[in-house]
DNA sequence: GAGTGGTCTAGACCACTAA
DNA sequence: TAGTGGTCTAGACCACTCA
């Protein structure tokens, strides 16, 4: 972990004074002393300093090592915290966020069914390969054509309804011990896996939702007659810097189920 | 506005001293100062005390006004800006929001184009009656069965393509002069007229998204074949204290659009 | 120049957890 | 009892807006 904070403006540490030399002048490049806190902390996070599930130092710790307020360093985990990239507890302290968590299962799964609390499906794995990634693959998750992707096909089933029939493509480069054997192993969210046994954690995705028609393949595998509408979601996923790490895309049965969304 | 937070602990004012009488012993019901505070202001937006695209009272001003500190005023109101209920501007003040702006027209609308950027559908209003709301209704808009309701029944369109049909429901006591004629003249969003003609704000909606077949009145009205696979997006909008004031079932046709939604 | 929100500090006490 | 995050205060200076 850095010493300190950079700061554009002056020299770094305050330590003492009412304000401390966190702004002047007009300099080109500012930003907030708690802002660069944050940055240092998510460096920490990115880095594996500290891992998921784990403890971060205590404010006043971070704060000595920065040598700023603990007012400052607390305002940047609170930012962290609203991202959900740690999570703080009151007489424990403040933990990496992890996917091996029950309140983690539904972030990125939204299909909840019409009556009855979700829960997590049965999961079979039709299909797990590496291939050279498509033009259109290759353009969504940043990689050049032509690049090893691992693409994955799996069905997933409620109380034994098979409801989302899922493609995914994942660079081949992080993802290099990937094998059906380990998926099939597996029991949980793929995000769990993903984040223990290839250190990639997802922290954002982006999902564009349309309606389509089964075609002959995904109505057989779904149990519905040929054009029947489905839900069509394609996630891309990303972790610490932006950058992308996982396309998926998702066809979802919404006889009995819904995609769930709640906008303020 | 009501002149002090009442504090189940203690006196109400410290107005002194390190730390004021704001927590102590294991009193039953006890919140935070600052939600305390929160809730007086939400009071005085849902009272109308500060109408929406209104100036509120400095930070300052509260303060004194509730008899705590800035720094509590500040957290409250940070809230209400993080639930985009008020906006902070520097050097000018904090604002009530407003559904008449650039910025909220895509908040809820969450169909945007595959290529290009989002803009403001042609509207054309269908029909508006007044009729009793049918069960289903009444039990979502949190209604008796067969209390009165407005039914409005529109088509977008995207450069000339008809995009969207949908069809609303808006508690009659709350809608009483809401005519086809008001609806047409209004240039804009519905929630900018709801909210300017009406005094009700929507702050929050929850969707519940489905793919679904064109029957033949939809398919005729959005140019497509019957059955063709449509997003079917049904929305229950509230306001100040969770109270349900419009339900909206929009269907969508996702041939040249998609539900955008950021997963975080 | 006055007023606003934005940042930062220092220090206090509280609630909660675990040894 | 010690350590953690959670709340609250008081006061300082900064960046921005507008008269």
């Amino acid at each position: 972990m850095n010493p300190a904070p950079t700061n554009p403006t002056g020299p770094t540490g305050p330590a003492a004074g009412a304000a401390p030399a966190a702004q002047a002048g007009s300099s080109p490049t500012f930003s907030p002393l708690y802002q660069q806190i944050k940055a240092l902390i998510t460096q920490g996070l990115q880095s594996g300093e500290w891992k998921p599930g784990e403890l971060i130092p205590s404010e006043v710790e971070l704060a000595g090592r920065f040598k700023v307020s603990q007012g400052t360093v607390r305002k940047a985990i609170d930012e962290l915290a609203a991202e959900n990239l740690v999570m703080r507890r009151q007489g424990k302290g403040t933990f990496v966020s992890t996917h091996h968590e029950a309140r983690a299962h539904f972030r990125f799964l939204r299909l909840v069914p019409d009556e009855g609390v979700p829960h997590q499906p049965d999961n079979l794995i039709i299909e797990v390969k590496r291939m050279r990634a498509p033009a259109e693959v290759a353009r969504l998750l940043e990689l050049k054509s032509g690049d090893a992707v691992v693409y994955i096909r799996r069905l997933m089933s409620f109380d034994g309804s098979p409801t989302i029939l899922e493609e995914l493509w994942l660079p081949g480069q992080l993802f290099k011990g990937l094998t059906a054997e380990r998926l099939v192993e597996y029991k949980g969210p793929m995000y769990g896996l993903f984040e223990s046994e290839f250190g990639t954690r997802m922290i954002r995705a982006s999902e564009k939702i349309r309606a389509v028609g089964a075609d002959a393949g995904a109505a057989q595998l779904l149990g519905v007659p040929d054009g029947t509408p489905l839900l069509c979601a394609e996630r891309v996923s990303f972790t610490y810097g932006d950058k992308a790490v996982e396309l998926r895309r998702g066809l979802y049965l919404t006889a009995n189920h819904h995609y769930q969304n709640d906008l303020s």
